[in-house]
DNA sequence: AATTTGACCAATTGAACAAAACGGTCAATT
DNA sequence: AATTGACCGTTTTGTTCAATTGGTCAAATT
């Protein structure tokens, strides 16, 4: 085998949506970045946004990782969530191609790209709920639907980080932690 | 006094921001509706988007005086937000002129009606806010700050309602009290 | 004199058209 | 059998220009 062109193809295509989002990438541009007939392309994948699931594929098992390698065993339930979301949303944060697709979804509203994040979000809200599974077993928290809990724990965690930010300055990661902690683990009454 | 055009502008431009939106409505339009030269308008109000601005404020004044109406005395304090949460999102869904703005937010983005919906939501925040500093003082809930309280009581409300009714079916009313009970106040922990 | 008006102005918008760029195909090439 | 890029129909983009817009102000009305 002398090149393995899939890889090459998957490579220009990940670093052009990196660097220019899915609407401004072409087909074209990925077969010259990756040095291949824009005809090879479709010998792997269908169209453009099969593509582009493929290469969304491959980021959320790799976000999946990160976020199970976060978990400490040593630690409380509470403390892994907070780390488990912090790790997901510095993901989020860090990762070129995540901050791409979020400009580009609320700038240009790409149907696409709209799409694939709802992908992404689905596999966290998986993932979390996964963990509250375990968590609920092993009687470390109250009964809940699994499902409607990791949704409301990461819009709560987004709303923490993301939007509070737009508005006052940041919070610390312990702070957050602690936020995290009084609302939805120990609650608000006395 | 023979007509106090003032209010016959006002009326005129909330007839036709309701129907319309911020950006379908043309000053022309405003002064016909009002039966008013457009010249006239512009005696009352700088330009367009401050006779929007006085027009929101009457709305959120109106919306207060809802919220407000919602109390019941007789009733927890958790029951109150609830009531008070519920009322306002009724109030999002129901008004004419609310629902015309959120989607001409996100349809059109026009800056104008981002600029008052952030308004509006700063003066969701500081009722709740003030609601909740009465229930720190009066230690019907722990010490927290009523501010990043109020808005995830916020965020978490319309997460609630708005986005998880986006990909599930709707929670009814009860549902979503007994959820908002579980999850801020009593929390998760056994 | 004070208030109201709509013709008027500069700036913005959007319809219409042409040109360029696009995703995807396939006969020719390796 | 695998790979390619010229080619095709469609969509997007750039451009033009007339119509519309927010806003002004001299004239008309009270």
């Amino acid at each position: 085998m002398a090149v393995d062109r899939k890889k090459l193809i998957i490579d220009a295509a990940t670093k052009s949506f990196s660097l220019f989002g899915y609407k401004a990438t072409t087909m074209d541009q990925v077969a010259k970045i990756a040095n291949v007939g824009k005809g090879t392309i479709y010998t792997y994948y269908a169209n453009k946004e099969d593509l582009f699931k493929e290469i969304i594929g491959k980021m959320i098992e790799e976000m999946e990782n990160e976020a199970l390698a976060a978990i400490n065993p040593e630690l409380s339930f509470s403390e892994n969530l907070h780390l488990v979301l912090y790790q997901v949303l510095e993901f989020r944060r860090e990762h070129q191609l995540m901050v791409k697709l979020f400009q580009e979804e609320q700038e240009m509203r790409t149907p696409a790209v709209i799409e694939m994040l709802q992908e992404v979000e689905n596999a966290i809200i998986a993932f979390i709920s996964w963990r509250l599974k375990i968590a609920i077993t092993k009687g470390y928290i109250k009964e809940c639907d699994p499902q409607l809990t990791a949704f409301i724990m990461l819009k709560m965690y987004i709303s923490l980080i993301v939007d509070w930010e737009r508005t006052h300055r940041p919070l610390d990661k312990e702070a957050i932690a602690a936020l995290f902690e009084l609302y939805l683990i120990k609650g608000l009454s006395l």
